[in-house]
DNA sequence: GTTATCCTCAACCATATGGTTGAGGATGCG
DNA sequence: CGCATCCTCAACCATATGGTTGAGGATAAC
C-alpha cells in the first residue's frame, strides 16, 4: 500500500498511468514526451511496476507496459472505506452547526 | 496532488488519518501509541497538514488535529476518474478473450 | 513565581528518491 | 556479419525523507 501511494505521488508517474489507461505503451513511448533521459523514465516505470500498478512484458527489444488495475483498486478501496467516516463526521458537524453554532465553531 | 499521495504513502500517517476519522486528537494523543519520539510524530502531522489532509488549531498548549476531507476527496476523484478507463479496458479485454482468445493472449 | 507539560524548532544522521552519464545486452535490420 | 535501436544496469550526485537529540516557547498547575 505504501508502494502504491508512493507511486501515485509523482506527476510524471500519474501521467504515465493516464496514458496507459488509453493504450498499452512501450517504455520508449512513455519516455518520449518527457523532458528527461530514457533511463530516468525507465526508473519511473520500475516504480509503477514494483507497486503492482503496471505489468511489463518483452516484445522483441521493446518492453510493453500495460495497466494492472488491482493495485489501484486497493488504493481506491482504502479511500472509499475512510470516506464513509469522513462523511459521517461532516454530517455530524453540519448537524452541530444547525443546533449549536457556537460550539460547532469551536470544533471547526 | 503530489503532496496528498505522498502523505498517504506511509503507514504511520494513514493510521493517524484512520484515528482522526473517529475523533479529533491532539498531537500528543496521535504520538502516544507510536514507537517514535514526539518530534518525529509531529513531523508526520506536519506532512498531513501541508497536504491539506488535516487542520491543526491551538487549544491552550495542546494542538488539536482534525480531518479535512477536501484533499482526500481530490485523491479519491483522481482514482475514480481513471477507474472508469480501467474498467473500460478490462471490459474490452474480456470481450476480446471471448471472441479472439489468441489475440487477447498477446495483448495480455 | 516556579515548575511541569505540550509542542515546535534546529541540527544532525542514515537512507531513499529523482535525476544524470556511460557501458552493454538483446533484438531487429541491411 | 555489422550496425542501429530499445532498454537495463551501475555509478554517481543533489536533495528529500524519516528518524534522533537537545533547547526553548507558551501554557497550565501549584
Amino acid at each position: 500500500m505504501d508502494a502504491v501511494f508512493h507511486a501515485l505521488a509523482n506527476d510524471t508517474r500519474r501521467t504515465m498511468l493516464e496514458r496507459l489507461a488509453e493504450h498499452q505503451l512501450t517504455v520508449g513511448e512513455l519516455a518520449e514526451p518527457l523532458e528527461m533521459s530514457l533511463a530516468a523514465a525507465a526508473k519511473h516505470v520500475t516504480v509503477l511496476e514494483r507497486a503492482g500498478l503496471i505489468r511489463k512484458s518483452a516484445r522483441g527489444r521493446q518492453h510493453v507496459c500495460r495497466l494492472d488495475p488491482a493495485a489501484l483498486a486497493s488504493a481506491d478501496a482504502w479511500l472509499r472505506f475512510y470516506e464513509r467516516h469522513w462523511n459521517r463526521r461532516l454530517d455530524a458537524l453540519e448537524t452541530l452547526y444547525r443546533t449549536e453554532p457556537e460550539s460547532a465553531a469551536k470544533d471547526g
